[in-house]
DNA sequence: CACACATTTTCACGATTCTAGAATGATAGA
DNA sequence: TCTATCATTCTAGAATCGTGAAAATGTGTG
């Protein structure tokens, strides 16, 4: 993950209902939400929450499948560990956030060797 | 951390500058650059440069102090953490994220516990 | 095919954010 | 005190974002 997919993640999550609503996606788990259900959950209209669930997924933190006429949003672990291993790594150098965070910083080096994941 | 608290930490890291800010003071350590060093390494005018420091000040992610005619900028290790920490707590539900982050939020519910850090 | 329902797109408006020139405040040295 | 330097505040314009009504799209059912 570089600099430019990183703002852009923090800038997707960076919204009270669009972190309301991805918080909301990883409590439900692989299963996944309806659009219709985070609406009603979340007290938000149709329209606005379609708009943040697109900026969502433009960042590439949660995608989206049809099943029937409803559209099932699930959150992308993978998106949310980069963005994760970015912090740790660029924003904690060294691990001087938390002894405990410096483990994480290690495996996101790791990761970073691995790569090449959702293109 | 709360909810209110996360979406101001990660709202003042999601724009390019501040986050390029972040990461220099990240590099320098913890003695920390003056604003002016800040402004020329990113090559940004002094004003908006003010503009994005205060940002990030408010979101309690940098602290500042004078030193003569300087103002020196470092960054808030526990801030960070705080927010890898609710991350890690609220956006990968159990870990799901990647086995090895698990090991993170496992830390984060151990801070959580003993709180109070920063007034 | 026609209908009902879930979601998205389009559009317009107000609010917020970003940017940088000009002016102001604070500090050190002559 | 006077001057130079560093930083911030004031200000205004441009750009972006958030919101929700109305219309359009797609999907299953009768």
């Amino acid at each position: 993950m570089d600099t430019r997919d990183a703002v852009a993640a923090l800038a997707a999550l960076a919204q009270e209902t669009r972190l309301a609503a991805f918080r909301l996606l990883v409590q439900a788990g692989d299963g996944g939400l309806a659009a219709g259900e985070i609406a009603q959950a979340l007290d938000v209209p149709a329209p606005t929450l379609s708009f943040h669930l697109k900026e969502l997924a433009n960042a590439g933190l949660v995608a989206s499948r049809q099943d029937g006429r409803n559209v099932i949003y699930r959150t992308a672990y993978a998106a949310m560990d980069e963005l994760i291993a970015y912090l740790t790594d660029n924003c904690c150098h060294g691990g001087q956030c938390l002894p405990k965070t410096a483990a994480v910083a290690t495996a996101a080096k790791r990761r970073a060797k691995t790569q090449e994941r959702q293109p």
